[in-house]
Parts: C-alpha cells; sequence; structure tokens
DNA sequence: ATGTGC
C-alpha cells in the first residue's frame, strides 16, 4: 500500500513537501529503497543535493537501519533531511492536550485529594511543576498519601496524550502489593503465639534455587520474563525500603464478594522487580531526554521491557507468597517448592511449577502495580456492573484497543493503585490501604460514580498506603533520639509506636516485627507516617472508595539478617 | 528502591 508522509528541510523546516511513496524496500542500502526515494525527492522538490541523514519529526530518531525504516514508516509521518548536521527539533503543538518541550501545559488540570491527611507543600509544588512542565500532560492527581519524591512526587497519577515519561514512576517498575489466603486461623497467630510465627519465618532471604528454576518460575505458557542470570538472583526476595510481606487477621469485612471474612489470617506482600526495573529506567532515560514520544521506537522497546519488569514483579509477589507459606503451612506439600532444600525431579520441574502457581492462584485474592504506565482508554467511561455478561466485559475490552482515533491516554502511576483489574476493565472489588509497618491495613473498594465522572476525579486510582509524613533522613536521627536508640523496643507487641485508639479500640500493637536492618527499624517507624485512617477518609470523602473492612497486622517480616 | 554514587 502506498504510503502518505511529508518530507521537511532538517535545517529549515518552512520547507516542505508531501510525498506518496509506492511499495519499495525497507533495506536502506537496496536501489529500490523507502531511503532512495525519499533522498530523490529532497533533491527534486527541496533542494537538497547532499542529504546524507534522515531523521523523524518529533522523536528525531534517526533512520539507519532496516527495522528503524519499518517502525518509522507510516501515514503522515515527517521525515527531516539533513546535509549532515545533528537532527533540529521541530516546535510545534501536540494534537491533543500537553505542548512540546519547554512549553508550559497551561491547562493540565490539578486535582490533590488530601484533608485530613496532611500534605508537605514540597510534594503538592511537585505535582503541579511535573503538570506544567512535562509535555503532553493533561490530568494530574495527588492523592492523598501523596508525599515528596527526589523529583517527582509519590502518591501521585500522571495521565498524558503522546508522551510516556519513564521517571514519573521511577525505577520500581511494577512494585505493587498482593494478597493471599492462608489457611492459618486467628488463635495460631494472635498475642503470643506471633513470636513463634515469626520464628517459623526462616529461610527467607537470599536466592532461590537455581537459575535454570528461577527461569521456570519467571515463565508462563507462551511468555518468558527472565531478566538474566544478574537480575534473576533477587527472585523471591522482599527487597528493603518500605517492602515487606505481612501476616494479618482480617477484623472485619463486609462484603462478601471479597472473599474474605473477620478471622481469616492473611499475607499481604509489598514488593517489585527489585534491580531489575531500575535497570531498565536506566537504559532509557538520559540527562537530555527523560520523556519519550510515543511512537519513537524507543517509547515502544521501553513499554516492552516496562511490561516485563511488571511481570517480574508479579512473579516475584507469587515466590515471596510461596517462600512465606512453605513456613506457615509447613505440613501442605503444595508449597514444597518453596524451600531451597527440597530435591526435585528436573523432568517434573515445569509441571510441578504450574501446579504450585495455580494452588497460588487460588490463594490469591487481590494483586495491583501501584508503580506503572499503562495505555488506557480516556477519559473514562462509566464502568459495566460488577457482574457483567462475557459480551459486556468483551465490549468494554474492545473499547480499550488502541485503535486510530480512539481516545487514550498513559496513564502514570508512582504509588498509585489503580481502581481497576487491567487485564479485564472491570472494578476491583478489593484493595488494600496499608498503613505502615505494624499498623492497620485498610481494605477498600473503589467506587465509581458521575460525581467523578467515573474515575477522572482521582485519575481511575487510590493512594497505595498510608505515605511518608517524614523523609527517611528525618525518620532515622529523630525516631532513634526519640527511643534513645533502643531499636529492639519498636519490634515488640508492645511498642508504644504501634499503639493507635480509633473508636475506642486499639486498633493497633500486638504485632512481631522482624527487622534485622536498624536504619529500617528508624526509617519505617509508623511515626514516619501519616495516619492511614486519615488516608482512607480522604478518599471516602472525595467519593472515590469506600472502607469495606480493615485487617490487624501481627507478624510484619521486612528483613532478617544471618541468611536465615 | 537500589548487586546504591563519587
Amino acid at each position: 500500500m502506498p504510503i502518505r508522509i511529508t518530507i521537511s528541510n532538517n535545517a529549515k523546516q518552512s520547507q516542505k513537501a508531501v510525498l506518496i511513496l509506492p511499495l519499495a524496500s525497507l533495506d536502506p542500502a537496496a536501489p529500490d529503497s523507502y531511503r532512495a526515494l525519499v533522498l530523490k525527492a529532497a533533491q527534486n522538490k527541496l533542494q537538497i543535493r547532499k542529504a546524507s541523514r534522515i531523521f523523524v519529526g518529533g522523536t528525531g530518531q534517526e533512520l539507519c537501519t532496516e527495522d528503524e525504516w519499518k517502525s518509522a514508516l507510516r501515514d503522515d509521518v515527517t521525515l527531516l533531511i539533513s546535509k549532515g548536521e545533528e537532527y533540529v527539533g521541530l516546535r510545534k503543538e501536540v494534537a491533543q492536550g500537553g505542548s512540546d518541550d519547554g512549553i508550559p501545559n497551561l491547562d493540565c488540570t490539578v486535582n490533590i485529594l488530601a484533608h485530613a491527611a496532611s500534605v508537605d507543600s514540597l510534594s503538592v509544588t511537585q505535582v503541579e511543576t511535573t503538570a506544567r512542565t512535562l509535555p503532553g500532560l493533561i490530568h494530574a492527581v495527588g492523592q492523598p498519601d501523596l508525599h515528596p519524591g527526589t523529583k517527582f512526587p509519590i502518591g501521585a497519577v500522571f495521565v498524558s496524550k503522546g508522551w510516556i515519561h519513564p521517571p514519573l514512576i521511577g525505577g520500581d517498575i511494577g512494585c505493587g502489593m498482593a494478597w493471599y489466603k492462608t489457611k492459618l486461623n486467628r488463635n495460631q497467630v494472635d498475642g503470643d503465639k506471633g513470636r513463634k510465627v515469626a520464628e517459623k519465618l526462616r529461610g527467607l532471604e537470599g536466592a532461590w534455587r537455581s537459575q535454570q528454576e528461577r527461569e521456570v518460575w519467571l515463565a508462563d505458557g507462551k511468555e518468558e520474563y527472565s531478566a538474566g542470570p544478574e537480575w534473576d538472583a533477587a527472585l523471591g526476595t522482599i527487597g528493603a525500603g518500605n517492602h515487606f510481606a505481612e501476616i494479618q487477621v482480617v477484623e472485619d469485612a463486609v462484603a462478601a464478594e471479597t472473599g474474605l471474612c473477620p478471622n481469616d489470617v492473611v499475607l499481604l506482600v509489598h514488593s517489585g522487580s527489585r534491580g531489575y526495573g531500575g535497570n531498565v529506567l536506566k537504559q532509557y532515560v538520559s540527562d537530555t531526554s527523560p520523556s519519550l514520544r510515543e511512537d519513537a521506537v524507543k517509547a515502544k522497546d521501553y513499554m516492552k521491557e516496562h511490561d516485563r519488569a511488571c511481570n517480574w514483579a508479579k512473579a516475584n509477589r507469587d515466590l515471596i507468597a510461596l517462600r512465606f507459606l512453605s513456613c506457615l503451612e509447613p505440613g501442605e506439600e503444595t508449597w514444597g517448592l518453596g524451600r531451597n532444600t527440597d530435591e526435585q525431579n528436573s523432568t517434573d520441574f515445569d509441571k510441578l511449577v504450574a501446579r504450585t502457581k495455580a494452588k497460588l492462584r487460588e490463594r490469591k485474592v487481590v494483586d495491583i502495580w501501584h508503580n506503572n504506565v499503562e495505555r488506557i482508554r480516556w477519559p473514562p467511561r462509566p464502568p459495566p456492573a460488577i457482574e457483567s455478561s462475557p459480551e459486556e466485559i468483551a465490549d468494554r475490552t474492545e473499547s480499550l484497543s488502541l485503535d486510530e482515533g480512539a481516545a487514550y491516554a498513559y496513564v502514570h502511576r508512582k504509588g498509585a493503585a489503580p481502581t481497576y483489574d487491567p487485564q479485564t476493565n472491570k472494578p476491583l472489588t478489593i484493595l488494600p490501604l496499608p498503613g505502615s509497618r505494624g499498623t492497620p491495613t485498610i481494605m477498600l473498594r473503589p467506587v465509581f460514580s458521575q460525581a467523578t465522572q467515573y474515575g477522572y476525579k482521582n485519575a481511575l486510582s487510590l493512594a497505595h498506603g498510608a505515605g511518608r509524613a517524614m523523609s527517611r533522613t528525618k525518620a532515622l536521627t529523630s525516631i532513634n533520639q526519640k527511643y534513645a536508640g533502643d531499636s529492639a523496643s519498636l519490634l515488640q507487641p508492645n511498642a508504644s509506636s504501634q499503639a493507635h485508639v480509633k473508636d475506642g479500640k486499639n486498633v493497633r500493637g500486638g504485632t512481631w516485627v522482624i527487622c534485622d536492618e536498624k536504619d529500617l527499624v528508624w526509617e519505617e517507624a509508623p511515626e514516619a507516617y501519616k495516619d492511614v485512617y486519615a488516608v482512607a477518609e480522604d478518599l471516602v470523602r472525595e467519593g472515590v472508595a469506600e472502607v469495606i473492612g480493615w485487617c490487624r497486622p501481627r507478624v510484619s517480616y521486612k528483613v532478617r539478617n544471618g541468611g536465615r
């Protein structure tokens, strides 16, 4: 099929011509190549005699290889013809919303959903500055757990058109939370029993099994998402910072469809893609161009790597859960794979992994990414009912297809949970809103209504936790001082830092915390975080979520030293 | 957050 393109003089972009290219060879070296056709037209129509380089307008990508030609050639693309000089950036308005580099987005809407929850003014400035300065941004939301990041805020959602901004979601691509049911009952974890449970949590540090076995875990039918031996070595480990795995008791759960009942014991896993995601970010951002045009080859490659990192992170959470379940339910042969010691017959290993994953799926309540970028239909439409027919779901999925002309946008989440399942686009029925290490996790259900324009107001997202109230450095010094350096006292069930009375009831306390990293004891102390009830209250007040229950933490696992 | 940056 012929392709209609525009060619323009790179050095003087007011000179341009429209070309209809007949079918030709993508190989730039071939005599009948598209490259030859474009260069000839440049000579005839633009009087450029010694053209030697060709760039893609907007992205500035140079077309050298066959693959680059293949991905660039499409109707309405502009090719810039150069006599050897570097690409000269084209300044023009992006089709819908936003603007090109350097031109502020004065019309980008900003919603800060915090009232009861305290918000550092720096983080609000970061949301506003980001909204105005990054190209293509059309909508920005600060969740009530909003807090400052190094450059970009955390607890924020940025919606853009035409542009992808990897730094907005940061290095921990695919980080998120997954909730799993256990077969324990509360009598086994309440009170002093928690200490025994904590003692059982051993062998969870360090690499899980061999690289060969890890690669099997990182394969799923057709797809595989191994990140290579260097990064895969961390598979099945929690990591540092705010990551954790926590054993909790369901205290209250009003909605039957959540699948959780009071007194159930659940495992909440918060982890991400470890070193892998950070490496992906590093490969795709440079100081000169933190943002990618959606049609750039680099943007597409980033999205592929990003999706791999997201899948890697999800597999990581599952493996962490498996390792914990092998400690928590030692009688269950199902979880044998979670231990490093059991010898496995390698010929059956694939099947064993498949069986184990199926069992794990039965236990999984929900699993969400809160650091990722997604191309979705935008603005949001009313969601289908929870009990949709398959046809409705298909229709909804269809509506998200990336047809030309469809209204879509990129939703960048940095510490913000989605309100829907990205696979089915159905609203989620339950989401965890963890306080902090050793403080309650609130169960949320997203609310969609006309009042919020079906998710426009909150950018189809909710807070992902309590959010820091204090920087790591401040927590490190001030909380350390407050407890006179007695870190052990913060890790006991009676720790005063855990105490908190809500509606006349002590909803905290009674948590055993395993954290052998001293700095993390202070940095992740509950005092360093906002009040999770205030965060939930703000979401309810904004009409974007309802509280459907809560969980009491019993054993909170951060890190254990000595490898065992 | 991080097989951490100089």
